[in-house]
DNA sequence: TGGATGACTTAAA
DNA sequence: ATTTAAGCCATCC
């Protein structure tokens, strides 16, 4: 399996209004950094994909070329209840904890502040 | 095969 | 808080 189909596969387990960051994203697949990666993945995702349910480090929509897209990812995110503060989500409240999400390897833990 | 390309991140200034 | 510089990496061409 392609790292890209892996990450769909784990971003669509994030749930709705929780967010979860590249980094995140990168660890949980044993990557850790592959961050730059996840987001260029993300790129070319699905229709069906909640893409906009991944933030980076700082919890605020990474600028990208086109507007339209970061736009979309806040209205869709105030949509399912996840408010911007000052322009970023509060990560300490909407973070997805991502548990069980790789039962399989062990010492994956996602390791962030 | 090799180099360019970003929806990243962290450290430092 | 901001900006810069430098690693890091799966894809694309």
């Amino acid at each position: 399996m392609s790292f890209r189909a892996a990450v769909f596969g784990l971003v669509r387990r994030i749930p709705r209004g929780r967010v979860a960051t590249y980094g995140q994203i990168a660890a949980l697949l044993g990557r850790p950094r592959a961050a730059r990666a996840v987001g260029r993945a993300l790129g070319s995702a699905p229709g069906d994909l909640p893409w906009h349910r991944v933030v980076n480090a700082r919890g605020g929509v990474s600028p990208r070329a086109r507007m339209s897209g970061m736009l979309t990812q806040r209205i869709r995110l105030a949509q399912e209840g996840v408010a911007l503060r000052r322009g970023r989500v509060v990560l300490s409240a909407h973070a997805w904890r991502g548990r069980g999400t790789l039962a399989t390897r062990g010492g994956l833990a996602c390791d962030w502040r």
